[in-house]
DNA sequence: CGAACACTTGACAGCCCTCAACGTGAGTGG
DNA sequence: CCACTCACGTTGAGGGCTGTCAAGTGTTCG
């Protein structure tokens, strides 16, 4: 996946269709003074580089940001100095909806290679929500998937089933976006997949070398395949079937 | 900390003080068409007794729910059929939130003791809060917070870590809805203290009992007194000040 | 009073973390 | 082109936290 290349580049009536939002403006018939006053809202940000920040815990929250290309980690650091991952954010997704609630961001947000943003004013965005039901509807309807995906990785899986359900989940989102399903980049360190499934290091080594001696997957650095979905799906079944 | 008794019982034009609404109702100046039609809307559901559910997982999705009396326990049954509680939610606190996204409750809602729920139609409110912008901004606060609160419980923390960041929540929550803070009652059982903590009853015994053997705590059977807050702070403090 | 249930307590084992050393690539400068 | 460096990743040995299994105690309720 080259991760720079944009699926669609957007213009003033179709927007982006590989956003998050192109739900609320393709398929249900935003009209077109509403779609016009999305576009006004909107701020591109980017080219970020790996490492650079979109956001850091404590700055002021003013704005939420859709993915559109590249992957943004967002993690937080504890008292005792160890990371905490948040999670990984695909082409697509959305970033800053646990802000919303405080005035400051709780969380860092960083690039984890080449990516671009559209940044939204959340001020703005609201206000527009409040003329765009289906604006609303689509905010409401993310801010509610973020709450279900944080309470599935609390649960207390075993090292296997937290790895498999990783992989799967990458892979759905991925093939969603129009990238393969069974070849893809890890674009994340090992040690943030560590510290986003709650595992050390050496564990996430150790599971990805058991899977590829199982032929279950192919590893090479950080390239990665898919060889038996079904059997992947099967490990990490309780996660993802709950 | 009798939980049937209510803080307020509110009235046409002051609403329930110990409602997650009450914010968006009292504070900020609703005025009375949106205070009245919000009213119109709300529907009392209760008594509930231990064990009655709200909700299963699977019902249509049609309404969320605040807690107004009592306490409810949001769970799900995984595919191995282990328990998984999503949270419990007092007085003031809103359930369902987490339904917003599919077409069905993705959880059970059951009563510990006796509860009593007001409930909202969900596409009545959205209507409403398009109306209503401290609505829909109050809504969107709720939303998010839960994002907050289940990340939390994400992160990789000791039993002890858990154990003692669960009873400081419970105490700041039952204190902000003017319960006693260092004094009340655990409404659930071991096993569902366990299964939110991601801990094996077992181990929420000995840690309770570690806690009352260093006089941290006095619990008896189900009724529970914060002796020392600074230090059980302190243990949970990577978790709390994250 | 008896049964069911919640809770406690103890012994033991297993998963995964910690600590440590080593291997491997990418980038750099000579 | 090669040596060097450094970050990242892998591999191995050992230990600790907590889960599992089992038995016992206490309480509630019919």
């Amino acid at each position: 996946m080259d991760s720079t290349t944009l699926a669609d580049d957007g213009d003033a009536f179709t927007f982006c269709s590989t956003c998050a939002f192109s739900q609320a403006c393709l398929s249900q018939g935003m009209d077109k003074s509403g779609l016009r006053d999305l576009h006004m809202l909107v701020e591109h940000v980017g080219p970020l580089h790996a490492g650079d920040h979109v956001f850091r815990e404590g700055d002021p929250f003013e704005a939420i940001a859709a993915v559109r290309a590249g992957t943004v980690k967002t993690y937080s650091i504890d008292r005792d100095g160890r990371e905490h991952v948040l999670g990984f954010h695909l082409p697509g997704e959305v970033i800053g909806l646990n802000a919303i609630a405080g005035d400051v961001y709780p969380c860092n947000a960083v690039a984890l290679d080449t990516a671009m943003l559209c940044r939204f004013s959340f001020p703005k965005i609201s206000v527009l929500a409040t003329r765009v039901p289906r604006l609303q509807q689509t905010l409401f309807k993310l801010l509610s998937s973020d709450i279900g995906r944080a309470s599935l990785l609390a649960g207390d899986w075993t090292a296997d089933e937290r790895m498999a359900a990783f992989l799967i989940g990458l892979s759905r989102r991925l093939s969603a976006r129009g990238f393969s399903p069974d070849r893809f980049q890890l674009t994340m360190a090992r040690t943030d997949i560590a510290n986003y499934l709650r595992l050390a290091p050496e564990t996430v080594s150790r599971v990805l070398k058991r899977f590829q001696d199982e032929d279950i997957i192919a590893v090479d650095r950080r390239e990665l395949e898919l060889l038996d979905r079904s059997r992947l799906e099967a490990i990490a079944g309780a996660i993802l079937h709950t």
